[in-house]
DNA sequence: TTATTAATGACAGCATGCTGACGTAAATCG
DNA sequence: CGATTTACGTCAGCATGCTGTCATTAATAA
């Protein structure tokens, strides 16, 4: 029974338990979008942009998401070639230009959703709400801990 | 408040918030490790390899972490050259070799948990057990829902 | 205002992950 | 036992992440 173990080795077996869960996120999210031509790369990136309310800075998209802004203009750059993004001119910054979603991005933002609700549903229909609201908290406390 | 979201919205967000943990912890476990030489691919391999009671081949680990078995062989193949790792014969199976920990490999491992016990004791001291507790059953439950 | 510090874009190099493909050994099925 | 399927090692190509560096612009301090 985990509750007999030291918080150490419960907390040990949470962060393994974590990684591996991560992976597996991840392919979810990559074959529920695969057919829109997305990449979990950019799914994370297409939902910084569009949970921002006036668009982001390619440095402020990689706070977000805690990268590199280095890795996220790398796919910034490549999504909009791909007609998804569009840089536009920043008010506050002559060169640090803003990211926005492009006609297409907003789109494929909404088939985004239309897959990914139900598949949220489905992955929680035998799980409590109060639960998901424990383990949220928690990650968001150490989220807060390890962030410098 | 998250508790009065939807369990959609609820669980979308701790999705997302698992995605920068993982991230935050694997930066926690490089700068850890970083004074023995590791990186997050090796202290995986090696925790993986502590783990076991026989030994696992490079298949077998893949398995365990969740990860391709080619991924896996490259680091070991690294790990092996740099006298962390040994290769040795598998009575079950001719071809697939055994991946055991080297003494030097035991050394880096017993310095590992060295520093990792501490870190865990203190990341997880204002954290209540039952917390945790709930959190690894969930994350359980994810990954038995998520894999395959 | 001027000097210093921080932020940004751009490029390079490297670590780590994936998939695909191929040949061979092992396991399974008939 | 022989045929088929699976598992494994290996190589190649590619996607994504990181850090480091350098020049330039923006922000801040003196």
């Amino acid at each position: 029974m985990p509750s007999h173990y030291p918080k150490r080795v419960l907390f040990l077996d949470l962060v393994l338990s974590l990684f591996r869960l991560n992976g597996l996120l991840i392919s979810e999210g990559d074959a529920m979008t695969e057919k829109m031509g997305l990449t979990h790369a950019r799914w994370k990136v297409i939902g910084a942009i569009a949970l921002s309310t006036n668009g982001l800075t390619v440095p402020g998209i990689a706070r977000v998401l805690g990268q590199s802004r280095q890795a996220v203009q790398r796919i910034t750059d490549v999504m909009v070639e791909d007609g998804l993004l569009v840089y536009s001119q920043n008010p506050r910054h002559k060169r640090s230009v803003l990211v926005t979603l492009s006609d297409e991005g907003v789109t494929v933002y909404a088939s985004l959703r239309e897959i990914q609700d139900p598949w949220a549903i489905n992955a929680t229909e035998d799980i409590p709400i109060e639960e998901l609201d424990v383990a949220l908290r928690l990650v968001r406390r150490l989220i807060q801990k390890f962030d410098r």
